[in-house]
RNA sequence: GGUGUGGUAGUUCAGUUGGUUAGAAUACCUGCCUGUCACGCAGGGGGUCGCGGGUUCGAGUCCCGUCCAUACCGCCA
């Protein structure tokens, strides 16, 4: 037996038997006479008692160890004379007898704990270091349980977790692919899936009903803090069910991992559409643990003088309850705040409802103080709160009043990371025009299913076709999202005709799903989940690359490896690929 | 592609209007210390100030360029 116990589990009732313990010396205390090591593994950490009068030859051996050497000792377990309240194992020690070095190791170019001292381009580089602290390991535990709790609700409904390809073809709608190229049949080039989409409403044709994967999927675009090029999502597709099933079936599979791993019961998730959740939030993602929601107030404001307004596409206000005393210095704040480049907002109106009635505002000289009434009772404002407003194109307004929403909710402490709210948001736009090219892309995917009343609107309004799609948000993050798919080719074909496809390109590009298509496909539908984002959320971090045991960096390196690193020409070569 | 922030000891950072030998904490090394658990005490070593150029009597500090990191915008069906 190579070891008795892990460092995590032993107690006072372990006391007086002789154990046997591996681990990493995470810490190192002489006292002259005595010398205390911290042994540490995955499970906890245990402390090991050297006396030099019982041994003074083992003693001076473990004050030779090193941090993070690895040794294996051999003792009798001890009730301590000083306890250590803040570790599980805190009642006893080791009184060691042998002690085994394992391995040497050189000083760790950082601290391995939970404050480390090393920052994150560091700790990235170690990365093997790094996941040995505790708060990154747990962040994988969580992972490892979702997966797990993830595996076990959908196996319990009669989901099959089938594996699809990576290597596969590349397609022009979405986001770029990564592409790998084919020795074998040089000049064409394999793509990485961005998602298995394709291959999981081909698995619905042949019948299999109800399919799950939890899965890596790839995109070629800049990253972020809540983006990396390779990303793992939960794949799921079902046969025979309209939106509500799906809905249904995947706010419990939310609600079982809530419960199962944060005892938290959450209620029946609220369903808002895409166009109220954009006309109160000013987003498709809203952030609901906090109400201030956005009212307009164009019709109010216009027709004073007031330029801004007048001219303005849209005006629109936020409430701060109790935000009538902020300072010159924190308004100021804020309308820096709005003017970053990044929000790109020219200005920022406010009005203050004091406590004592009357109302102040920044643009006084325009509005008599019964106008500004008005603004306040639109507002549904009290004495005490504040107004901000502002004016412009109606969705980059919209946009700005959300960032400022957020802000708010942040500098008035709404956004407590342990308060959950779980939201669908339904009704997406089936399409989104880009001005610049003048043509229809698919706002979700192009397999998602129009809502049928609105198929007419295909061919005269597009763009106010709205779609079987929807999307699951959890405090302001896209957790994930699906929708109703097409089954019937000749509606496909529709659709590849309003997204500018000529008929030869969708039947080279997507000609085994039409043809498949024909051969009796169900109604079917599903969904997708970010699994990096929802144990984001879960652990409470702010990038998903705490919670990926090996992530790139914001220039998509793996700076541990050092990846993606140049070729041998010879393997060029092989490839028949010339650098230009 | 763009905007902002940052790059100084192994590490995390400070460094005033440009001015003596660039500091602190921590880590590391040595010594002392028999109940520590952020042990304590005393001492020590450790710096191409990201890189290149410029201004200046003098640059960590100012200017230009460049690289790297990071947050966001564009992008991400």
């Amino acid at each position: 037996m190579y070891r008795s116990n892990t460092c995590g589990e032993l107690r006072l009732a372990d006391v007086e038997k002789e154990v046997t313990l591996a681990g990493w010396v995470s810490k190192i205390r002489k006292m002259g006479g005595m010398t205390f090591i911290d042994l540490r593994d995955r499970y906890g950490i245990t402390q090991l008692s050297f006396n030099q009068e019982v041994d003074p030859d083992l003693c001076d051996r473990a004050n030779k160890l090193g941090r993070e050497w690895v040794i294996r000792i051999t003792g009798g377990v001890r009730e301590r004379s000083s306890k250590n309240p803040h570790i599980p194992t805190g009642d006893i020690e080791i009184i060691v007898s042998t002690l085994t070095v394992l391995n040497a190791s050189r000083t760790p170019p950082f601290t391995i704990e939970t404050d480390t001292d090393g920052g994150d381009e560091l700790r990235m580089k170690y990365r093997y270091l790094d996941l040995r602290r505790n708060v990154v390991r747990q962040n994988l535990e969580l992972r490892h349980k979702m997966a797990f709790e993830t595996r076990r609700y959908l196996d319990q409904r009669g989901f099959l977790e089938v594996e699809t390809p990576v290597l596969i073809g590349s397609t022009p709608e979405g986001a770029r692919d990564f592409i790998v190229p084919s020795r074998m049949n040089p000049g064409e080039f394999y793509a990485l899936p961005q998602s298995p989409q394709l291959f999981k409403q081909l698995l619905m044709v042949s019948g299999f009903d109800r399919y799950f994967q939890i899965v890596k999927c790839f995109r070629d675009e800049d990253l972020r803090a809540d983006r990396q090029p390779e990303f793992t999502q939960i794949d799921c597709e079902m046969s025979f069910v309209n939106q509500e099933d799906v809905l249904q079936t995947f706010e419990g599979l939310t609600k079982h991992l809530f419960k199962s791993i944060k005892d938290i019961e959450i209620p029946d998730f609220p369903r808002i559409s895409y166009a109220d959740a954009m006309r109160l939030y000013g987003s498709d993602k809203p952030d609901t643990r906090f109400e201030m929601t956005l009212t307009e107030i164009k019709d109010i404001t216009a027709g004073h003088g007031f330029g801004v307004f007048d001219s303005a596409e849209y005006v629109g206000a936020i409430r701060a309850r109790g935000c009538a005393s902020y300072t010159r210095k924190q308004l100021d704040e804020l309308t820096d705040f709005v003017k970053r480049p990044q929000i790109g907002a020219k200005g920022l109106i406010y009005l203050r409802y004091n406590e004592d009635g009357s109302l102040k505002s920044s643009v006084d000289k325009f509005y008599r103080e019964e106008d500004l009434k008005k603004w306040a009772e639109r507002c549904d404002a009290r004495p005490g709160d504040l107004i901000l407003i502002l004016g412009g194109e109606t969705e980059k307004t919209q946009k700005q009043l959300c960032e400022l929403r957020l802000e708010m909710g942040t500098r008035l402490g709404l956004r407590d990371k342990n308060n959950y709210k779980c939201l669908w948001v339904t009704d997406f736009p089936l399409l989104e025009k880009d001005e610049e090219l003048n043509r229809f892309f698919a706002k979700h995917h192009p397999f998602t299913s129009p809502k049928p009343e609105d198929i007419p609107l295909l061919d005269t309004n597009p763009g106010a076709v709205r779609a079987n799609a929807y999307d699951m948000v959890i405090n302001g993050v896209e957790i994930g999202g699906g929708s109703i798919r097409i089954h019937d080719s000749g509606l496909q074909k529709k659709m590849f005709s309003v997204l500018g496809f000529t008929e030869e390109r969708a039947q080279e590009q997507f000609g085994f799903l039409m043809d498949a298509f024909q051969y009796g496909a169900p109604p079917h539908g599903g969904i997708a989940f970010g699994l990096d984002r929802f144990v984001s959320v879960f652990a409470g971090l702010d990038s998903i690359r705490d919670c990926i045991a090996f992530p790139k960096n914001t220039s998509g390196r793996d700076v541990m490896i050092d990846a993606p690193s140049r070729v041998e020409q010879g393997q060029l070569e092989e490839l028949g690929i010339a650098l230009s």
